[in-house]
DNA sequence: AAACAAGTTTACGTTAACGTAAAGCTGCGA
DNA sequence: TCGCAGCTTTACGTTAACGTAAACTTGTTT
């Protein structure tokens, strides 16, 4: 028997509201099993939540998102068409990723340069109006 | 005089749409100037625009990339409040940017495990039902 | 028994970021 | 002068990812 949670539980550990959820849910992102008509979430959702939250701050959609699940899950059982499909989907994503990091760094630079800039002005400003002591 | 561009030309050097150009002055995130009706591009048009599909690429809003860019341009004449208040956007920035590349990293790692579990049931496959010769 | 907390379904509303006509000006090559 | 390519404005439509409200069940605390 491992361990399983209620919505609010994982809605507070990961800080989405229960209607996101059930949302996912909807999108065949989550599968939660029923006592009567509640929700149970296995360790398995929980994962499958977190990995859901951690594609979208990547700017995946859900869409893509599920996609994703759905061919991980069908690698056990994969065909052989299958599983080149699943290879090359996952080629696709390694090479998103890549560029999202060339992007990264790029913001990085520029961000550092703009900081930079913004202590340089900082000091000019306090030449020509100097700080009171202290 | 340094170089200046159409609107298609810049909307086929980046791959996107007039549409979207247009909409990216709306929001203010371009100012280009005109010729009669016409919209003329500067290079530092050309340069937000860069900024703004890498910006979005990375999930930033449009509103967020509007917010840099005019605490970018409020930085020359910037009083010491509003220098320290983009210091703290930039740093704030930072932080996500670097949050971003640890979910990157880890998503880069699920994949290459995918990846191997991918060419494993290949090869099992291959074992059971081996290749027609050649 | 009453009320409260936590869950549920159903369904309409909202925002961002464009897509997609429709209708009109403008220079210019045949 | 015609027509076309490329630009323009105006405006309604669309999709994703939820928010929000209403009305209901179910268990448990007072």
């Amino acid at each position: 028997m491992s361990k399983t949670y209620s919505i609010s539980e994982l809605a507070s550990e990961f800080d989405v509201t229960t209607r996101s959820i059930r949302f996912y849910e909807d999108q065949e992102l989550l599968h939660p099993s029923r006592r009567g008509q509640t929700r149970i979430y296995s360790s398995k959702d929980r994962v499958r939540l977190k990995l859901t939250l951690r594609g979208k701050r990547l700017g995946f959609s859900l869409a893509e998102i599920r996609e994703l699940f759905e061919l991980w899950d069908e690698t056990r059982s994969g065909s052989e068409k299958q599983l080149h499909l699943m290879l090359s989907k996952i080629s696709e994503r390694k090479a998103a990723l890549e560029q999202q990091m060339k992007d990264i760094t790029m913001v990085q630079l520029e961000l550092e340069s703009a900081e930079i800039r913004c202590r340089q002005a900082l000091e000019e400003l306090n030449e020509k109006h100097p700080a009171t002591s202290k």
